[in-house]
DNA sequence: ATCAGTTACGTTAGCGCTAACGTTTGATTA
DNA sequence: TAATCAAACGTTAGCGCTAACGTAACTGAT
């Protein structure tokens, strides 16, 4: 192993010499020094320790990507949601020089253990809130960085999107194309702020151009008898004949059940959805969808929290990304189908 | 920050002493004194601190997951399969008290960094391999373990499937059903060993059957023109009753395709698709595909990463898995369709 | 009573690096 | 010409931990 002593002997200097051309501080070393020492360096094939660094500096490069442990509905990294988020961070953050760990964490014993423990530089919450944030916040005086999170805790860095217009431009569209009798159905209807907002933002719009959602019409629903429910929504006296889903996932539940009771994307039902994930516009019909940019949001997530390594005193700042409305084939205006 | 040596203080022993109650090196310590020591660590919030163990040490208790980062058709992470990998490992890893970091790498240069600076003491490469495998196994003598490799180099430990046998159960399933005319499509024909090992077994159980798949049947294709693609396989003299897709994913592109231009699946056409994730089962017909059980492959990577790390004279192991035919509805008898 | 063997600790040194403070040399200025 | 200063280095100490080797006290066998 070649550490900075071995350079330093067959260089002819100390190894304070050559941490430092290493380190770039090269404003107290020759030109000819760093060159001859660079050169030196190569050729012996030197990587830092980080670890030395880390316990000589009280330092590191390292920032710290948490996921939920106790996954409610579906554990992260399985849809393409969170895993493309997290790849598009490690990437933003190993362009700045740092690395990632990655960890799934249950409890404030498995947060704080990861933080401190490789003291990292700073932390990103993956789609997870913890209520000790206060706690781990003032234990580590490092920049935590949320995503989709709505805390009732101010003085929080989050990025997240405009959930409640991406509920309102849902209810917009519909509405434009004569549908009045909406559904709203999802997993985790009452799980986090993130559904709720888009719920909130739907409902409240429908509201105001006089359109109501009955109770039974807002359904926290995973994918087990999703036909069922569609039976119940559609084959009424007064059925469905638009459905906003909480998720592309959802979306693609919702037609595969639909395919089964002989329901008709979109003439006998109208369907949207949220994310525009990849699979979206291979849909059968492609799905309309309410479209976030996932890749600007990790790179934001990014430079926030580069941002606020660099200066610990940056303000708190809570990001709020608008979505837009993807138009393709899922909706079609009413009066064309068998209801 | 609490260390050792508070502890060792708080409880007027040595800080080696504590250091031996924390690694549960109890033979060299009274249960008393274990005890008493556990309670003041515990009351204190100690919390190793991993860098100064692994300088210490010289040894590390981390993973390095690699993910190439020259993506030839989609980047690692995007779709659902590396990221289902990569989180059950994670899982996996954590639950043996490791911790993992990762890492997109280009070349050597990078492969060489991420393994050195923090003094891994395992790696596995998604999906990818490196030709300077061989020196980077010399340089650093770790268990390195590949998944889905075909690689000449030998004395190499891989978690596989049997991407052969995968072909070989496509072709048998879709000559029960009696289809002569078959095709094979999908991303990266050429590019790596796992697909062309699905081709092999594909076209040489065919040909044991007498049934030829003729070159321009084998198409290299991403989802840009699939439906100009298709027309060409479909609507000819002898068209094509049969495809065998490299992916789910690409499966998808197919069934999007052939919906714009009014093929039916599987009436007009059959598909059969690879992997089996996520929505496979929600897509319309719901897909017949070859089933790899991602999550198990992820066990065995962990498990072997262990065996490893703890005696490093385990033999090489190549671990293939085999997989199986999930019988949906998008291949059908033929004879039902226009063509 | 003596000695080997064990138990339960402590001591020392150093992992590779860097922060903080020297030191030397040559150039510049009063 | 002495004082001043910056440039270009070196020295020292220590980050928190552990490997490797002590060592004292106690045990039981002879």
């Amino acid at each position: 192993m070649v550490t900075l002593k071995d350079i330093a002997e067959k260089a002819g200097v100390s190894s304070m010499t050559v941490s430092r051309v290493m380190n770039g501080n090269t404003k107290d070393v020759s030109a000819k020094t760093t060159e001859r020492i660079k050169k030196i360096a190569d050729e012996m094939g030197y990587i830092p320790n980080s670890s030395a660094r880390v316990l000589a500096s009280r330092s590191s490069r390292l920032i710290a990507a948490l996921l939920s442990d106790y996954g409610e509905g579906g554990t992260p990294l399985e849809d393409s949601y969170s895993s493309c988020f997290l790849g598009e961070l490690t990437r933003q953050i190993q362009k700045e020089g740092y690395d990632l760990m990655l960890h799934y964490v249950k409890d404030y014993t498995d947060i704080n253990y990861s933080l401190k423990s490789w003291k990292v530089a700073g932390a990103v919450f993956i789609g997870m809130f913890d209520e000790n944030i206060r706690k781990i916040q003032k234990d580590n005086s490092i920049p935590l960085i949320f995503t989709d999170s709505y805390s009732t805790v101010r003085s929080i860095i989050n990025v997240g999107i405009d959930d409640y217009q991406g509920g309102e431009l849902a209810a917009g569209y519909l509405l434009e194309k004569g549908h009045k009798n909406l559904a709203f159905i999802g997993p985790a209807v009452l799980g986090n702020g993130v559904i709720m907002h888009r719920l909130q933002g739907f409902c409240s719009f429908l509201r105001e151009k006089g359109v109501s959602v009955p109770p039974e019409h807002i359904v926290d629903f995973g994918s087990d008898d999703m036909a069922g429910l569609l039976k119940r929504l559609c084959f009424s006296e007064n059925p469905v004949t638009g459905i906003f889903a909480t998720s592309d996932v959802c979306a693609s539940w919702i037609y595969a059940a639909a395919y089964r009771l002989g329901i008709r994307i979109p003439e006998d039902l109208s369907v949207i959805g949220f994310d525009d994930i990849g699979m979206s516009r291979y849909m059968i019909p492609p799905l309309t969808t309410i479209r976030q940019d996932i890749r600007r949001k990790a790179k934001i997530a990014s430079e926030l929290l580069m941002k606020n390594i660099r200066n610990p005193d940056s303000p708190m700042e809570n990001i709020v990304m608008s979505v837009e409305l993807v138009e393709r084939e899922s909706v079609c205006g009413l009066g064309t189908g068998h209801f």
